[in-house]
DNA sequence: CGGAGCATTGAATTGCATCAAGGCACGTGG
DNA sequence: CCACGTGCCTTGATGCAATTCAATGCTCCG
């Protein structure tokens, strides 16, 4: 809820969200879709947007490519999360899977209707689109405001609260990324990251274990980077 | 609708959205506040939350304050346009008016009930709140992949749909803000907005005739640069 | 069959030259 | 007076190329 990147807190999965009547209307209209590896695109850009997702099992990264080439990851999605947010008809963004996937795939008009049929459910996803819009708010904070330790710092953080990349005994990350994925989330060079990595080594904040697995040493100090 | 500073479309006022019905409905649990100058804060970060707002007429600044007093406007507000996000209870940034304006507040409580009850209404808030993600998103892609020159063209582009702020006849912007402004929505110093001004004069894209008047004067090279 | 050693490949890291943007001080103008 | 504009110097981040590292799969041998 914390989170910025997403990594930080487990979300609630669709089945703790409704009643079980609205389950079961929600499930009328929903097909399950799965995509068994990483690197699958569920849907891309400027495609005609037909359906709206509901994650249910995996990470997925919303990114948009510029015309340079150059990809920005504006945000990694987990269970519980929507997306599919389109304009005239088109999806605004390109959704990759980064894991093993499991959606719920919600067609436009049938959801449309279902929405406008039970506003309990339709509150849902209000809650939901605004949980997104706050994050993509701190985001805009974060490019603005932060130089890259700092946003590294954001980013590292952002993982404190995650049952499954965390390890709250040892204070150890272990990264589900490589380093271009954050270069390309914090719109920063893969250098970059890899020298504001060893200048917090350096400085006694945190300890490279091996390049994914990283101990946070000094938890004050990494948080006081965060908040800049 | 195409914008992303806001600065372009002129969207739809509260009155034309909704049913008569609908419309006395909201007006139920509405009130109206009026700033009559610039530079007044409707709410402010960290603040206990009770209301969201609707604006009505003149136009408003969303911003957050780093650690380090740097000044991020997240996006610009308009006639249409909904705000008031808040965690926990508490507003996630600072809203200032740039203009006189006139806002509906909507206490927490009863716009909840509202939503609940009347499924349309609620409809016209989750499109608002989505199309305000989306600007979000645009605006993640700006910051995290354009330079200064680029954004600024970015910016710029914004206005060119305006009836308020455009005259298409001599393809002249009238900019509503100071050097300053620019510059804390850019994520960039005043001097580097100056600067690139300067360069796309000299590159005969543009022509200030006055600080705040510019004219347009290669609208493609423009909208070139804006696309990255 | 299982495990040690080796090859392969993509990822991570480093050094160095370069540059876009920032910071500051000062001048200008409405 | 405040906002805008300019010149000069500094610097954080980048781009590129080279090097090291790590994970994976493969072969071969006990």
């Amino acid at each position: 809820m914390d989170s910025i990147t997403g990594f930080g807190h487990n979300r609630s999965r669709l089945d703790r969200l409704l009643t079980p009547e609205q389950r079961a209307r929600l499930q009328g209209i929903t097909t399950v879709v799965c995509y068994p590896a990483r690197d699958c695109v569920i849907y891309a850009e400027k495609q005609p947007a037909d359906a709206i997702y509901l994650l249910n099992r995996g990470i997925v990264e919303l990114s948009s490519v510029s015309r340079q080439g150059e990809k920005q990851i504006i945000s990694f999605l987990h269970a519980g999360d929507l997306f599919g947010l389109f304009e005239r008809n088109c999806y605004c963004s390109t959704t990759t899977t980064l894991t093993p996937v499991e959606v719920y795939r919600l067609p436009l008009e049938p959801l449309k209707e279902l929405l406008v049929a039970d506003a309990r459910i339709q509150l849902e996803f209000l809650t939901k689109v605004a949980d997104d819009l706050r994050r993509s708010h701190r985001q805009i904070l974060v490019l603005g405001q932060h130089n890259v330790q700092q946003r590294l710092a954001v980013f590292l953080t952002g993982f404190i609260q995650s049952d499954q990349f965390y390890d709250p005994q040892a204070q150890v990350i272990t990264l589900p990324l490589r380093r271009s994925d954050i270069a390309n989330y914090l719109a920063v060079t893969q250098e970059s990251i890899v020298r504001s990595l060893k200048q917090l080594e350096a400085a006694g904040v945190l300890e490279r274990q091996s390049p994914k697995v990283i101990r946070i040493a000094d938890m004050g100090a990494l948080l006081r980077l965060a908040s800049g």
